[in-house]
DNA sequence: CTGAAAGCGCTTACAG
DNA sequence: CTGAAAGCGCTTACAG
């Protein structure tokens, strides 16, 4: 069965395909084509099954209807459930979109990139690694919108949705603080992102206003690419020896980080909040169900990604609009369970 | 900044686009430009940033590089995973992949694989919903490639790959026996799935083969949009009275299903395996650090993932191959964790 | 009210 | 070796 096209439709009923496409785009009242012929032309379409080739669309009017998503890793719960919701706002508004992970890559964001920006996109939404500011530095030089999510660079002007992770951490910290742990350690990913950095800053503001002195051997900085082994290195400098534990609590900043560090506690035989207190960024369901469920960090995933695809829609709509960048940090919500001991 | 055309190229350099067009497809040796020309245009095309329109491209040659991927929900981590696997494989052949999440609803997916015919996909990988059968039977009147994953139908004649749930489920079930294990239940979603079905088949057979009678009360089926509620309901009746537990061990046949379980579970105060006996389907992160660390059947999402867009591949590069349709039921891993008391 | 025609950016027979 | 031309399937000024 092949396709039928426009064409097909109009010799079929003997109209031009201009007439076809009025009609079909629902602008036959506007051009005040007889009910008659509107009902003909739509019974066609239906019968012969009729589906618009949206890529000829596209080439004739400049758009796709199509988003690029650039994340770290679809896998990744937490980019997943994120994932989700831009999908589905997208969808609501009829558009598609295509998913890219770049593993935290930059050579494979800018490959990324361009294979969207041939693709048509009508706009991106990134989570930019490390090192990609060229990339985004040149995007901004292109016409199409495109927004930050997770992460921005403060020296380019683009819109951008992020969390508070400085007040984030602070709370955490404190929190832990109130509850009597004295000797708190940060372990994180490396420091050149933004929200990374705001984490363990946070972290620190927090010791430091309750007058502990931040010590660096508490601070665990992992190559992006961990893997297990380094996390176990990490934990195991910091609570080796039971008898000796070096850190009393610690902060995760983020949630791979955290299950495997958590693996990793559990493997050396202490006890979660007993032996060591555990706060950790984003609100994975394992944290649920963990030997002691674990406080979070969590973060507004639907309103990121509604907020995502609204910009990117407004840019699109209106490419003058003002304000020239959207740019939002929003609050995070911070989720009590039973690993501080309370 | 606006993009360059071919045109734009051609014009710039003198020559035809014809001519800009070979050199660029490297098909310059092929008819015989000089090496200066080439040279030329390369340059030109760099220094212009030139990107080719994939949608241009795609009109003309009816290819569109892009593969339709529709399965149930990207933020659920099996389908996460399994989405990267199929996103990675697609990457290394040039194509990429618009995700679609159906909710399991064949509403959703209809309306998607419409979508994705007028995106037109070059080909699709599915995972279908319940009472999906008229689109897929739909699908395969037309002429563009796709493949089941996960589940297929019977009674449609199509490629898939999916895994020996039954065996999967006999092998679970026995080894719980083993462990003594007597009153063992099962905890599903709708039968209408195939695969779903052939897990609970498995646990039945492997009940029977060991002369142990099959207790309906100890089968829970539970709608497809369950919500924790009606998992609380099925694990109370199951295993609400610790005095007289009617279940001393649970199959679940989902992660899904079984991470909300073991979080009741938890909340009834009793303990994993003393109590009761857990092995799930699908391993979860979770699972590796709960209470105590579940036994589960691993899928080979690498193996499925690879397998589905190269079944695509072949099927787009000679349309008429043999054999004519691709099946495959791949072995699951069985992986023995703390939740059955070994 | 309806149709002929141009054009989006490519690729590819065809001609020379 | 290189170019002019057709055409993929649409949309949309323009003309009548």
């Amino acid at each position: 069965m092949k396709k039928a096209s426009l064409n097909d439709i109009a010799i079929h009923l003997g109209v031009s395909k201009t007439l076809v496409s009025f009609v079909l785009n629902g602008r036959g009242k506007e051009f005040r084509i007889s009910d008659d012929i509107c009902q003909k032309v739509m019974d066609a379409a239906k019968e012969m099954n009729y589906q618009p080739n949206r890529i000829a669309q596209g080439l004739r009017t400049g758009k796709t209807n199509t988003i690029g998503l650039i994340i770290a890793d679809i896998a990744n719960p937490f980019f997943g459930k994120l994932g989700r919701e831009i999908e589905k706002e997208a969808a609501l508004n009829g558009y598609s979109v295509i998913f890219c992970s770049s593993d935290e890559n930059p050579e494979k964001s800018k490959q990324q990139i361009a294979m969207l920006q041939q693709s048509q996109v009508d706009g991106y939404i990134i989570s930019p690694p490390m090192n990609s500011e060229p990339q985004i530095r040149a995007l901004s030089k292109g016409r199409t919108p495109f927004v930050l999510i997770d992460r921005y660079f403060a020296d380019i002007e683009t819109n951008y949705i992020v969390v508070d992770n400085f007040d984030a951490a602070y709370k955490a910290t404190t929190h832990l603080l109130k509850l009597g742990r004295k000797k708190i350690a940060n372990i994180t990913v490396n420091l050149d992102l933004v929200n990374m950095k705001a984490r363990t800053e946070g972290y620190k503001k927090a010791l430091t206003d309750n007058g502990i002195l931040v010590d660096k051997n508490l601070i665990k900085v992992l190559p992006f690419s961990h893997e297990s082994m380094d996390i176990s290195l990490a934990i195991t400098e910091l609570v080796g020896h039971k008898e000796d534990l070096k850190a009393d609590a610690i902060l995760f900043s983020t949630s791979k980080l955290g299950l495997n560090g958590i693996e990793c506690i559990s493997a050396l035989g202490l006890k979660i909040p007993d032996d060591i207190a555990i706060v950790s960024f984003d609100n994975a369901d394992a944290y649920k169900i963990c030997v002691s469920p674990v406080t979070v960090v969590a973060q507004p995933l639907q309103e990121i990604g509604k907020k995502a695809v609204n910009i990117i829609l407004d840019k699109i709509n209106s490419p003058n609009g003002t304000p020239k960048f959207q740019q939002y940090t929003l609050k995070t919500e911070f989720i009590i369970r039973k690993s501080c001991g309370y």
